[in-house]
DNA sequence: CGGGCGAGGATTGTATAAAGTTTCGCCTGT
DNA sequence: ACAGGCGAAACTTTATACAATCCTCGCCCG
């Protein structure tokens, strides 16, 4: 019982202020209206959801566990800046977990499950139907979370949770091409993977789902001449 | 950074002092001197270690993310105690990863870590000759964040310092009987397959290691009649 | 005119104090 | 004698005040 069974995909509780914040800054930063990097000051961030420094002060060091800001030593917090090795480390984790997170959702689905998920599908064509990049890369991270939450594994939804906010970030900071229209078809075939209990099929289109993902990104390693600079100076 | 003085689970610096707290209270709690479920007063421990409340407070949260305290709004901090269905999450989740990182430390291998290694199985040899059940306990975990150490990948990394937290407390719960001899030449066994460079073999002795662990436990799962007035009250 | 140096301002880190909530003991009423 | 309620103490939670640190900008010197 040391956790408790949440429905939903966060802490939605209205009375938790710091949840709140958490969320207001978990939004602002993966539908890319903070841009990684952006100083993230205490009193402002307090002034703006009318908290004491104390609360804020929790809320980014939440954040900054699930790897999307990061406090550096009386400096303040930032947005997180992953860097392409990050970025490599993340989907290899993803690539491992998430095949197996949806043996696991198929397992455990049910009508009630397959209900959410069509309900989510319809969001995220709407979204797309709409333009909606923003709205499109948070609902995309979304969908990954209720499979997982799905397969009713509680450690494995922490770790997702992480691979998925960090996801977002680095999707909106390496992406190639403005195409966001292929992930929805790929949930879609995996929502009916699911729904005809195909583990085998399920697995391999997460799998190259994620291959997908990050074959769209551009994770130039060695090139660009600030991080080299930046490479050499902090050696 | 390879040589490092202590090679225990968190950054040791003599200057941090939440990082003191977070680490000796995790020691204390992972060498079974704090029982599951024993209050973590604030005031207590920041008697304690001569700290503030407020230092106390952050790293009790940051334990809390890692699963082994659990925080209860208006109650206050406790030693977590993980449910059986949480020791099998636990279990699933590191037979998942840690074959993969075994794979990763091979690629990874260097004389600098096989020395690391051979010093780590001596002082679990010492620890196990002196029937040291604290220490021996401590050190097995430390052997798997060792390796995941080596793999390089920091995300794996993390993941498995959560998980190893959560199983030494799960170890110390649900034991059946005193056998801490078995671990030790499991680990010796993999350090081999790993200085020979065979992943396959190195993954295979991983995970039966990890089966054999689960295996000596006794999870109680639909037992015990408090467990069934609680889930009775909880639902 | 360029560079080092120091004071000022701002921001974070820490401690302390006020406020709200829970818990435990005690007391009363039946 | 026992159940129920009241009250005080202890704790967590939140806010505010203080101290330390770092960055910026202006000044002085070479």
């Amino acid at each position: 019982m040391a956790a408790k069974s949440r429905p939903t995909s966060d802490a939605p509780d209205a009375s938790d202020r710091v949840g709140r914040i958490r969320e207001g800054v978990t939004a602002a930063i993966l539908e890319h209206r903070l841009l990684p990097g952006t100083k993230l000051g205490e009193d402002e961030i307090g002034e703006i959801y009318g908290a004491s420094r104390t609360l804020v002060r929790t809320a980014l060091q939440q954040l900054a566990h699930e790897g999307i800001v990061s406090i550096e030593k009386n400096r303040g917090a930032f947005v997180a800046r992953p860097t392409p090795a990050d970025a490599r480390e993340v989907f290899e984790a993803r690539r491992l977990i998430e095949p197996t997170i949806v043996d696991h959702a198929i397992d455990a689905a049910s009508p009630a499950w397959f209900d959410r998920l069509g309900r989510h599908l319809a969001e995220e064509r709407e979204a797309e139907r709409r333009g909606d990049a923003r709205a499109s890369v948070r609902l995309s991270g979304e969908f990954h979370k209720l499979v997982a939450e799905m397969s009713g594994h509680s450690i494995y939804l922490g770790f997702l949770k992480e691979l998925i906010a960090r996801s977002s970030l680095i999707i909106l900071l390496y992406r190639r091409h403005d195409t966001p229209a292929c992930g929805t078809d790929h949930h879609a075939e995996i929502v009916t993977s699911i729904r005809e209990r195909d583990k085998a099929r399920a697995r391999a289109q997460m799998l190259s789902h994620l291959n997908e993902i990050e074959a769209e990104l551009f994770l130039k390693d060695p090139a660009a001449d600030e991080l080299r600079l930046a490479d050499v100076l902090g050696s």
